[in-house]
DNA sequence: ATTAAATACTACTTTAATGTAGAATTAAAA
DNA sequence: TTTTAATTCTACATTAAAGTAGTATTTAAT
């Protein structure tokens, strides 16, 4: 039951990204010291990033990252969503793909619980709501 | 957000032995042809739940395994230390050990919810409360 | 006794996630 | 204009999980 190095990873970015108040833009080399990310892997996440709109990157020296809109509006779902082809949030727990009402499989009614309260996170926990800004 | 194949393979097994009601025992084949579960990858799994004292195995032309205990007394987060050397459950979520009172991640006090909503699932839910007996 | 049907053991292969390397591109500073 | 410091792109390497294969062992049925 864990999240993937990679969507671990993209959190700590954004987090870092939106807590970043100087006038230097904040740049791979410092999120990858802070979190102990290898560069060279965080350095093919933050284009996925870029990509889904959080993030501003800015090349050349003097270059780096910011936020691309409101921390308010990225919730840790979006950031999942961009990093992950899915996150298998509407998967059941014990097999591939999903239930169906008449073929449940054995946690399907147990697992509920836990992941209704997984899916409300997520989708409510916003990067304001964690930063200290 | 997922449970390891292995882990989804082992509660599946485990529900079948519990709720296998005949009197020829249940063999590794059978188990492999309900669940999908390759035979080969089956048939290195099952010895780890003989050794956690789950189930009796027994060898020989007729064989195959039966419930070693009360289905009311093995408990899925049973199953799941069974099959991986641990699981996770106590370490956070944004990083790879545990995250301190004094140094937390940035996702920990959120994460605190639904994983203790996770946590009580696992541990209260027996294989007597999800198979047909 | 022999055969058949089962589990158990050991080693190997494949796959997907993770990690690494090097070169190209960009743009400010010197 | 050259250098430096940054992002980006593409390809390759490593690792751990998952899967496969073959053989040994066990035991009931024949």
């Amino acid at each position: 039951m864990r999240l993937s190095n990679t969507s671990q990873y993209a959190i700590n970015i954004m987090v870092a990204i939106a807590e970043h108040k100087e006038t230097k833009l904040l740049n791979a080399k410092s999120i990858s010291d802070t979190f102990d990310i290898p560069y060279k892997y965080l350095t093919r996440i933050m284009p996925q990033l870029v990509e889904a709109k959080f993030i501003i990157s800015t090349r050349g020296r003097e270059g780096g990252y910011s936020l691309a809109k409101e921390a308010s509006s990225i919730s840790i779902i979006n950031i999942l969503n961009a990093v992950n082809d899915s996150l298998h949030a509407s998967k059941c727990i014990l097999k591939p793909g999903m239930c169906d009402a008449n073929n449940k499989c054995a946690l399907h009614d147990s697992w509920m619980v836990p992941n209704k309260s997984i899916k409300i996170m997520f989708n409510q926990t916003t990067l304001e709501s964690i930063t200290n800004l």
